[in-house]
DNA sequence: TCTATTTGTCTATATCAATAGACAAATTTT
DNA sequence: AAAATTTGTCTATTGATATAGACAAATAGA
């Protein structure tokens, strides 16, 4: 029964290696076939620390949604099936995960009228420094982040949009208000990066995860840009699938 | 001016992220022509952490080998020439490094007197079981460990092996208090790993570093297996050249 | 139902990590 | 020679990390 190598005064902490050790493990033969893992005190004995010290590693995994404990009965894999994130031209932020999940919401972390930078406005169609409403949006699927959107509107076209949201809980039904009964993804853009420091405060990440960002523009029918917004997913809990062409039925 | 991404209570001490970040970043405009790092005070308000926090991953950087600081002066990036260790059948541990250094040294760790194992025994051309002398013995270069060799001989053909070597400092020169005049290198096999906790100990590597590990097989001028190790060397101070044939002249 | 197992919570203690400030010692610049 | 710069050392304080032990609360199995 060997301490696995955990190191000392090397400026990792114990609880950090072990939750590395364990996450990476996951596969090794260290969970059972009901995807429980040995109690906290083998786990304990088997890495050479203390019970408290292996509880800080699973505590740090559970609130990453890797593993999650049950009082009296032990500590579980998560379900491990990432979420699927259909983007096509119907593509909704409210309703991209559809019936995947029981428990889902959108909360609004912030809002702000700010003037337009360049990237912003020239996806918007309107010039640079015209005041644009950013809306910083998460999205969170049976207690955990899945998404965080930063989404620009026109400040002078939909001057209302942040209080039709916190009336609706929705954007889809904010636009619908204001008259625009359809819109259209035009286009989007995906990139895939290490989390930052905001990534791993917002959607509850380990150092070293990695996000999805997508770079999205709405349009109504008429083609003109409605909606500019960046989304980070968690790379390990969603999956994007990309529509290109609607069947025909 | 930003913090350069550090991140606080994950586990990762602040000294071992900027001792990574400093590392990484010596070819990235962080030293100057004169191989020298910026003072510590700057390098505190750039990381925005406090001067003892530099301190201490530049103190880790120097055990490491990578930094040397004078007072007064400055901290500054070591020569980062690495040492040639020539392998062939003249191969001998205590001059292995030649001229390449002006202090060089090597020293007995430990040594014990057991049972051979079978890789050695079979290597040293004995029965499995029979006794062995294991001698741990660490070559230093200018006050930087290169080397950290395990060796082992029959017992029962060299008794006084450890007393001699203690006593002349030089396995050649003990052999040649044997009777034995010549001996040569038979075999040498080399791999490559990454540093185990041994290893950081007793060569002062930091975590992650890689070592190059040969498997050795002396014998004397008659071919019989005289001396088996295993040496590990820290792949970024040391190289190995491997002599295949005898230039004529 | 009773018992054993397992996670959750609490107190206490020691060491490591990080901050803060002050001053000494060596070196370089003026 | 004097001043400025830079590393080295010291004391003190706060919070994070790790250990130790005890007991409560929930669950599973006999």
């Amino acid at each position: 029964m060997q301490r696995a190598g955990l190191q000392r005064g090397v400026g990792v902490a114990l609880w950090r290696q072990i939750a590395d050790g364990i996450r990476s493990g996951l596969t090794n033969g260290l969970v059972d076939d009901n995807g429980r893992l040995p109690p906290e005190s083998e786990l304990a004995e088997r890495f050479g620390v203390n019970r408290h010290t292996v509880r800080a590693a699973i505590s740090a995994l559970a609130h990453e949604g890797v593993l999650h404990s049950v009082q009296g009965s032990g500590t579980f894999v998560r379900r491990r099936k990432r979420l699927v994130y259909p983007i096509g031209a119907r593509t909704r932020f409210s309703s991209g995960f559809g019936r995947q999940t029981r428990d889902r919401q959108t909360e609004l972390l912030d809002h702000a009228r700010e003037a337009a930078a360049s990237e912003v406005a020239e996806a918007l169609g309107i010039k640079a420094g015209e005041e644009v409403l950013r809306l910083e949006m998460r999205g969170i699927a049976d207690g955990l982040p899945v998404s965080r959107a930063t989404s620009w509107f026109s400040a002078e076209r939909f001057p209302k949009i942040v209080d039709l949201y916190l009336e609706t809980k929705s954007i889809t039904a904010s636009l619908a208000r204001l008259g625009i009964e359809d819109y259209l993804r035009a286009s989007t853009g995906v990139e895939a990066r290490h989390a930052d420091e905001a990534d791993t405060d917002e959607l509850q990440l380990s150092p070293g995860a990695i996000v999805i960002v997508t770079r999205a523009l709405n349009v109504d029918p008429d083609g003109v840009p409605i909606q500019f917004s960046f989304t980070r997913f968690p790379a390990d809990r969603v999956e994007l699938t990309i529509e290109t062409a609607r069947p025909t039925r």
